[in-house]
DNA sequence: CTTTGTGAAATTATTCACAGCA
DNA sequence: TGCTGTGAATAATTTCACAAAG
């Protein structure tokens, strides 16, 4: 469900804040999400508040880091050290919330060798050995969309189980894995649809 | 409608080899979508196809590059040139696709004056006039999320309509203007939350 | 009086089924 | 036969309404 990642994401906020507790209504407020969603969407697993007080802030996080998968770190491999890559491999945000990038490849042969933001960046083909001895799980890859595909398969081969891919492809993974895609243009060209047709507001807050 | 970005994409292939005749079948199996689907989606906007034939391309291209507001220039401005903002910058796609970035904006005062990718980086009091002076209508933001909010009201002051928001907050516009956002980290979580639930396959093409 | 959790109702989205056309 | 366009059926999601609890 993609709002419990917006909910956690305010919950820690509150959290870091020095709140201690919060109503479905105003964890809603700056969502633009109904307070019945929240409590409906949270529902699905199991009771997490106190009727008429609302809910204990640290609990819920720690409740809802548990459903999301935040209670540990997620090793990463990045396959595409070009300038995507290299924003991703300094946005801040990752680092923070548990998502470690183990490693660095890239195709480019006057990249390799090169350090990055610190990290070093491999050659393609030591892909499948690191990811196996480092028993990285999540891949991420910012390589130009004719790559793409056969980078998701090594990715899988090498024993990855879920991808997080920037090209403007849908990759075909049958069920070996979990495929996340972030699309720049397709959510460019969406904001010029809705432009063009007049609509206002905020749509999606991930999305 | 989200799935249209697609649609005209994979149009937009066929048509580039040369094809000229696509089935909804056609058309949704490398995109994940039923053709039952595809033509419910195209039906809101009128009739495009043939019976027994299926749907001439080139018309098909036309027309959704219409609905969709590509059948023209969107001028942007992108305010933040950091790695994340040269990423965009140099991202084919956008160029591709009918946005031309029309000027740069940064607040880091040794970024400014200098090139990037051929782009001179502005000041960001010039953005208001500048904004005015090309009638640009789109912003693309990718400031860190404390500078978020603030960028979106001085673009929305100086007259854009629709804002590509790349910080992890949800922008508070009323109904100034469109917002679609892209969000890296929430994209990642809802990776791991996936893989740690076990669940395969595809996820969203866009999203 | 406030707020949760949850069935029931309403709404929205998707799929089915098929008439009609080439 | 192969395919579109669409009303009807189904499924999914969201909102409503309210009993129970602090």
């Amino acid at each position: 469900m993609k709002r419990l990642t917006l909910y956690l994401r305010e919950v820690e906020r509150r959290l870091s804040q020095g709140e201690s507790r919060v109503s479905s209504r105003q964890l809603g407020q700056g969502l633009g999400v109904t307070d019945t969603q929240i409590r409906k969407d949270l529902s699905w697993f199991g009771q997490f508040g106190q009727a008429g007080v609302g809910y204990a802030i640290e609990d819920l996080a720690t409740r809802l880091r548990q459903i999301l998968g935040k209670d540990r770190t997620w090793k990463t491999a990045l396959v595409g050290a070009g300038r995507l890559g290299q924003a991703i491999m300094s946005y801040g945000p990752f680092a923070r919330e548990g998502f470690e990038i183990a490693a660095v490849f890239d195709a480019d042969p006057s990249l390799i060798g090169t350090e990055v933001g610190g990290r070093r960046i491999r050659r393609l083909d030591e892909l499948d050995q690191i990811v196996r001895e480092r028993e990285i799980m999540l891949g991420i890859i910012s390589v130009p969309k004719e790559a793409a595909q056969s980078t998701a398969e090594r990715l899988i081969e090498a024993g990855v189980l879920g991808i997080l891919n920037f090209a403007p492809v849908r990759l075909e993974v049958a069920d070996r894995a979990s495929v996340v895609s972030v699309d720049f243009s397709a959510r460019l060209e969406q904001l010029a649809f809705q432009v063009s047709l007049g609509l206002k507001g905020s749509i999606d807050g991930d999305d």
